[in-house]
DNA sequence: CGTTAAGCGAGACGGTACGTCGTGTCTTTGT
DNA sequence: ACAAAGACACGACGTACCGTCTCGCTTAACG
C-alpha cells in the first residue's frame, strides 16, 4: 500500500527558492515593498507555484519568518549565570536585526489571528525562552538560583524588560546594551539563594 | 496683511467624522481591512477632504490612535505602592482592548518608520509610563523605595514583563491577572530601603 | 529480467476519448470555455497524452471538427435539379446545428491562420461543395443546365446567399427556409438552356 | 431636478484613447495577441478605467469594431448599376482588410450571443446593405431593374456569393476581384426589365 | 452685500499589486 | 514503455486600493 499522492510531487527546490527570495525582498524592500511578483521573479518561479505552496502572501511571510528559526544557535556555557545571559544577549539573542525588524510585523498579523499568534510563539518566542530556560537550569544546578524558583517567571523578568525596551526604543543596539542588562543584576541579587 | 486664509475654512466636523470612522473601521475590520474609501463612505466625506486633512493613510491612522489618548484616566492614590500598582492594572492600564488590539498593529507600522514609532511612543507608551512614574514618586515620598532608585529602570521592570506577557499570550485577561502582578512582589522586596 | 507487458496500448481509445470530450465541451461551453484541462478531465486522460496526440489546442479543435465530417450523407437523386437542391437543403446540408454553431467559431480561428483555414475548407466547405457539384453535374446531364456553365460559379451563386443569410440571421431555420430557396429559382431561370 | 450625475464625469478622451489603442493592437498583434494591459499601456490609461468604460475584454473589442463604422463612405453615382456596384467593390466595400480580418472573429463571438450578433449586424452588415440598397434604388429609378424587384433578395444575391468567396478564400483580393463580380452580370441579365 | 477663493461630497483618473486561471512542458508513480 | 496525475514557468484576466484630479455646489471672510 502506498501513502504517496499521485502525480509530480511539489518541488522542494521551488519552495526553498520562494522562501529565500521572500526573505531577501523583505530585508531589502521592507514589508510594504514586498510584492508576490518580486518574489516570483527573484525565485525564478511561477506565480501559481507560489500560491500552490502558500495560500496567500501572509503565509509566505510566515514561512520566511519560520525559516529564521534554524539560524539561532545554542547558548554557550560560560560558567556563571550572569556570563551566560550576557553571552546570550551578546550573540544577538534578540537584537538580531531580522528579529527586531520582523517580530513587530508578525505581531501585528498575530493580533486577531490565533494561528498566526501560535506561529509567532513557536517560531520566535519559544526557542528563545528555551535558551534562557537552559541557562537558568544550569544556574540552579550551580546553586546560583533557588531550587524552587519559578523559571518561567524568571524568564519573564529577564526577557520582559528587554523586549519592552526593544519595542520602545525601536531596537537601537546601543540603548539595548545600556539598559538590557540592568534588570539582570537586580534579579540576580533577589534570587540568589544565600541571602 | 491678512493672517487669515481666504476661502471657506476647513471643517472641524469633517475632521472629527474622519477620525471616528477610521477608529470604527480599524476596530471592526482590522488594520488590513482599513481602506481610505471605507473611511470615506462611513464618514460621509469626500476622499479629497481626507487627503486635505491628512497627507496619507498612515497619518490618518496616527490621528485615530492619538484620539485614544484622552481616554486614559489619572491613577488614584491608594496609600501604598503595591495598592497603586494593582489599581493601575485593575483600571485597565494596559489591558484596555483598544490598546491590546491596536498596539501590536501600530508596532508593526512603527518598524522601519521613525515617525510612526514616535507617535507610538508619545500616544501610547509615554502617558502610561507617566502614570507609573507618578505612582513610583509617591512611593519614594512614602519611603517605600530607595531615594536613588532609577525610576525609569523600575518602570521597565514593572511594565516590561507585563507587556511581554501581553504580547506572548495575546492579551488574555486571565493570564495577565495571574502573571502580571507576580514580578511586582519580587521587585518590591528587592527595592525596599530597609533591608 | 521481467517479461512484463509494455503498458496498455490504450492509444486509440485515448485519442477517440479526447476528440469526443473536445466536441462535448465545445458544444456545452463554447469555444471560449474550452480548456485543455476540461478536455483532460472529461476524457479521463493525462494532459501529456493530449499533447502527445495533438501539437496544440488548435489541432485538437481541428480534429474535433474533422470528426463531424463523417456525418454528412450523400445527396439523393430526385430526378430534377430543383428537387435535388431542395432535398439537399432539407437534409440539413448546411443548417445542421453543429455546423451553424461551429463554422463561425472555426472561421474566427481561420482568420490569420492559413492552416486553420485549410482545415476549415477541407473539413466543412469542400465536402458540401462536392455534393452540390454532383447535383449540378446530374443537372447538366439531364439538360437542365448549359453544357458550358461554370459549375463553381453556380455553386457560389447557390450556396453564397444561403451562407450569407445563415451568418446574418444567426442560423434561424425559419428564416433560412423562407429565404434560402429564393435565389435558386432565379438562378434556374437564368441558367436554363432553352431560353 | 438635475439630469447630471454627481462626481467627475467619465473622460471621453480616455474612452477614445482606449478604443483607438485597442484597434491598433488588434491590427498589429491580432486577436490572440490582444491583452488588456497592452491596450492600457498604449492608451496611457489605468486598467480600472478600461473596466469602468467596458465590462470586459469582449465589450472592448466590440467598441473597437463599432468605431470602424464611421470610416465607411457613401457610394458614388456612376450613372449605371454595374458601374455603381463595381465602384462599391472597388472602394473596398467589403474587402477592407479591417473588415475581412475582424468580421470572422466578431462572427465567432456572435454565435450564441444575440447581443453580439446584433452588434455585428448593425455595425458591419447593415451599413453595407444600406449602400447596396441605395445603389439598387437608383437602378430602379433609372429603369435598370424591375419595379417590383425584391431588393433585399437582390442584395443577398449580390453580396452573398461575394461574402462566401471572401470566407472561403480568406479575403485574397485577387480572387475576389476575379470572382466577386461574376454573379453580378448574371443577375443584371436576369433582372433587366426589357427582356 | 455681493465677490471670490477655498472648502465640500462624489467619483473618475493613472498606477500597482493581488489571487485565479489557462497553456504547453516536465517529472513522478503505477501497470 | 506508456499512461494518469499533477506540478512547473509564464503570462493574461478582472478586482481592489492608493493618492490625484475634476465636477458642480456651498460657505464664510473681505471688499
Amino acid at each position: 500500500m502506498s501513502a504517496r499522492a499521485p502525480g509530480r510531487p511539489r518541488s522542494a527546490e521551488a519552495d526553498e527558492a520562494i522562501v529565500r527570495a521572500t526573505l531577501e525582498v523583505l530585508l531589502e524592500e521592507g514589508f510594504r515593498g514586498l510584492s508576490v511578483d518580486a518574489v516570483r521573479q527573484r525565485a525564478g518561479v511561477g506565480k501559481a507555484t507560489i500560491y500552490r505552496h502558500f495560500p496567500d502572501k501572509d503565509a509566505l511571510v510566515v514561512a520566511a519568518i519560520r525559516s529564521l528559526h534554524k539560524a539561532v544557535e545554542e547558548p554557550p556555557d560560560t560558567g556563571s549565570l550572569e556570563g551566560d545571559v550576557h553571552a546570550l544577549f551578546a550573540q544577538g539573542y534578540l537584537s538580531d536585526p531580522r528579529i527586531t525588524s520582523f517580530a513587530p510585523r508578525l505581531l501585528a498579523e498575530a493580533a486577531g489571528s490565533p494561528e498566526m499568534h501560535a506561529i509567532f510563539r513557536s517560531a520566535l518566542i519559544e526557542p528563545r525562552r528555551a535558551f534562557l530556560g537552559a541557562i537558568l537550569r544550569r544556574a540552579v544546578e550551580r546553586g546560583e538560583l533557588l531550587d524552587d524558583a519559578d523559571l518561567d517567571l524568571v524568564i519573564d523578568l529577564i526577557a520582559g524588560p528587554f523586549i519592552y525596551r526593544l519595542l520602545i526604543d525601536g531596537g537601537d543596539p546601543a540603548v539595548l546594551a545600556a539598559r538590557g542588562a540592568a534588570p539582570l543584576r537586580l534579579l540576580l541579587e533577589g534570587l540568589a539563594p544565600g541571602r
